[in-house]
DNA sequence: GCAGGTTGCGAAAGCGGTTTCGCACATCAC
DNA sequence: GTGATGTGCGAAACCGCTTTCGCAACCTGC
């Protein structure tokens, strides 16, 4: 398969043109009669040929390259969002440089040179989704930068993430509007921001339907030992709790244990709704729903990052992805 | 952030040498003093030069960029390889090229023209590990081909994969080991060929040990309400049943809920197994571990992909990554 | 019929490195 | 002292495309 590649200049000098010419055909630039813009376009065809991606990227100084930035790239989250991101921009021919755990490496400026000398044509920084704010990098790079999943201290990056706000209130809702009165809470670090902004804004619409949870919003680890844990504690202090609002999936999966464990039904006597719809994102096709959840929409922020990335000027300012409620069986 | 970068010829006049000079001291290549060749690099460090990827690309010919080929990587265990390969291949400043469920198209053809024309230095191809062979692209391609979690016709194609036959050698034998007899197997559809082996496999050990499956191998789907499914088969046949080797952890999360809500006690009534560590490859460390499963490998697929695609001639052939037991609560 | 504008195209200068080749000089063996 | 060999460096070609600029030919309007 080493034979050897049409170049610009043998279209040219097939078609019976100069180089320059040739390529404003089939660029689509300057001024060429259509006459011979056909012509050199139906002789490129017929020659099978193809630009050379190499020269092409060197002469215009852009890379199709788009570099990305993570904390983690094993974090079963960052993987949504880079996988849906590699996607997009595949589909658009760019390129990805993947500097992982470079986030918040101290001299990250080693990194920030090295996709400079890379000439990328764009940076996209993928958070955790918990534990913002990321530092602004935008000042550093000449090319758009994004932020996925995170925030940063400059409100006027471009900045492309969940709702924790969103969610929050979305299920608090839910959980209300199918009748239950005895809520509670359980949920990660308090000092979590995701934690935090959900079980607030939940508060917050209990609030505003007159009510207050059951008992008081258990703040642990985002760990599904620590839904078994908490549940236990809820359910021997409220024994008619009739809602639990997760704050996690793996939360919710060990709460749901205990729940059932303890001889009540699941969504008859208790209602449970978790977060992040891993039954969907990780499983794909493979698995029917069981809990009831809220979609964060990690592959929406992956696919606008990527759609925004490649946009002349990308609107400053954060944009939160729409949570989406995903009826299953536990409520 | 727009200054002027410095170029290698500004090195070269810097440092008093030849733009030629310069480039072979700083590359290693050619004969030059040391002396010159130290200056030279001191001169480069001092003016913060970094060579121009895109030229030096272009002038090589090789683009730092290594293609990826896959079926779906909206996948999740695609998604895990890839995000590995993207990481280590990152690290080597090599970027990926990602062509998305271009894999079973139709026409390839039109994706292997395109990545020639970038000047991929390789291609992965990622499987899903369950159904293949895949078709060999290896000729098509005048740089190195690495088919990753699948496998091609071609027996001398370089590909790195997961050990079915292993997986299932393991499970059983892990439960014999704990001294359970009346074992059960619930796992996919009997056409997929990770099934097949993994059933296969345990089948013979558990011959090679005096003993055959205490009622028939389910085949099924690799979702977890066949897990359910097949669980409440089981148990109606077998009320005795002491250990159930399931052929994802999707299918045992159902089976054990099954098993656990007919009043049996896991593990000490009965065993169970599963395959993916699923709750430590899609948790990260958000999770403790609940499930006794088999760690397939995917990250160490990725790892191997990334690190064969780089040397200069990796060795034809199959790979096969040793799976990993995990032993947690439910043997 | 002519100044001024427009259109279509080609020559040539990059882009910033790598690499081949040849030259001058130093070193060596005899 | 001479030829053979080795060493260090620079000139220049080259990678394949984009883009600027200028030139001729062709329109306008008056």
């Amino acid at each position: 398969m080493a034979d050897q590649l049409i170049t610009l200049s043998d279209v040219a000098t097939a078609a019976g043109v100069s180089l320059s010419t040739a390529s404003k055909a089939l660029n689509g630039t300057d001024r060429i009669s259509q006459a011979t813009r056909d012509h050199v376009r139906d002789t490129a065809v017929r020659l099978g040929f193809r630009h050379n991606a190499l020269a092409r990227s060197f002469a215009r100084g852009r890379s199709q390259t788009i570099g990305v930035l993570t904390h983690r790239a094993s974090n079963p989250f960052t993987r949504i969002v880079l996988a849906t991101v590699a996607t997009e921009l595949g589909a658009k021919e760019q390129a990805i440089l993947l500097y992982d755990a470079r986030l918040g490496d101290q001299d990250i400026t080693e990194s920030v040179l090295q996709l400079r000398a890379r000439r990328i044509d764009g940076l996209i920084v993928i958070g955790t989704g918990t534990s913002y704010p990321t530092p602004s990098l935008t000042s550093r790079f000449d090319v758009p930068v994004i932020y996925a999943f995170t925030s940063t201290e400059d409100p006027n990056d471009v900045t492309i993430t969940s709702d924790d706000t969103a969610i929050g209130k979305l299920a608090a809702n839910h959980l209300l509007s199918k009748g239950r009165r005895r809520l509670a809470h359980i949920t990660a670090e308090p000092h979590d921001h995701a934690a935090q902004r959900r079980a607030a804004s939940a508060t917050q619409a209990l609030a505003d339907a007159g009510l207050d949870w059951a008992t008081p919003v258990r703040f642990g680890r985002w760990r599904e030992d620590w839904g078994e844990d908490a549940a236990r504690e809820v359910l021997a202090e409220v024994p008619d709790i009739d809602g639990i609002f997760c704050g996690s999936d793996a939360i919710a999966r060990g709460a749901e244990r205990v729940v059932r464990a303890s001889g009540r039904r699941v969504p008859e006597d208790v209602a449970m709704i978790g977060v992040d719809n891993w039954e969907q994102l990780m499983h794909d096709q493979r698995v029917t729903r069981h809990l009831t959840t809220i979609e964060v929409g990690l592959e929406e922020i992956g696919r606008r990052v990527a759609a925004q990335l490649l946009e002349p000027d990308p609107e400053p300012g954060t944009q939160y992805v729409a949570p989406q409620l995903v009826i299953a069986e536990t409520v």
